[in-house]
DNA sequence: CTACAAGTTCAAGTGAGCTTGAAGTCAAGG
DNA sequence: CCTTGACTTCAAGCTCACTTGAACTTGTAG
């Protein structure tokens, strides 16, 4: 297939398949022209990487969970699920935080219990600032996750 | 307070503070020297405003939230819980959509159905692409929400 | 008075995830 | 032969949410 061809089939364009393909995400092999051949299974891995960035990992965590895809062959059904299983837990810990966020919106930020060095809800790990750059290690911890 | 005893309190960098200021999502007042000086409801401010990212809103969307609360007074129980209402639905929908990530993971990735252009789980409104940069369209359709 | 920490502004830098533009190549149709 | 359109590379640009650095002023402790 051609790239506009997979980006008509897989809605992500083609300036985008070009960065995933410099990124290492997909492969594609050239024609006599240059220009730039792709397989069918192509489609399943770019699906893989939609997913996966609505999920909220990042394309270096897609990266990684890719590259654990059998080499030399197209993967199956079970290589699949096997990436998936991990999926799992990521999306409920996601899910959970925002059922976290969705209760403590109406009993930590209506009531007068918010003041964020105090709230468990808000600082779960109960940390000091200055442990680390800007708020996004707040509500759910260090970024290891 | 000044503007590390905030930043202390809420975990919120000072930089991101001055950021935040810039960008009119707080206000402080200037002591003689020209420092900034904050009340102590600025907290419960940040609060939401770190809240709402983890919920997913923009700064920009985030502003426009904090634009309703009522000018030159300190907001109430109700003005923040006014507020909140419109998380649920948006909380929850974000929800919904993890929870069809969840089943179209194993249901859809781990089977042949993926073709990314038929799967009513990658591509709910059909579209084709090219209505829009990127693949930040996917899944939940066009971002009106 | 001297340090020094903490504050200020403003401009520039960062990283993620792409997009856009320039300049050029290649194949097919008229 | 000429145009058109799809493709190529490479560099630069963009948005978001901040951070960092330079240069400077203020407040406080010894």
């Amino acid at each position: 297939m051609t790239i506009s061809e997979v980006s008509r089939r897989s809605g992500v364009a083609s300036s985008a398949l070009r960065f995933y393909e410099d990124k290492g995400l997909i492969e594609s092999e050239r024609a006599g022209s240059g220009h730039r051949r792709f397989d069918r299974s192509v489609l399943r891995r770019i699906a893989f990487i939609v997913f996966a960035q609505r999920v909220g990992l990042s394309l270096a965590e897609i990266g990684v969970e890719l590259a654990k895809l059998p080499p030399g062959r197209v993967p199956d059904r079970r290589d699949w699920s096997r990436l998936s299983a991990r999926w799992s837990e990521r999306i409920d810990e996601r899910i959970d935080e925002l059922e976290r966020l969705k209760s403590g919106l109406t009993e930590c930020i209506g009531c007068g219990c918010l003041s964020l060095d105090r709230c468990k809800l808000a600082n779960p790990d109960d940390r000091a600032a200055g442990a680390g750059p800007g708020p996004r290690y707040w509500i759910s911890g260090p970024p290891k996750s």
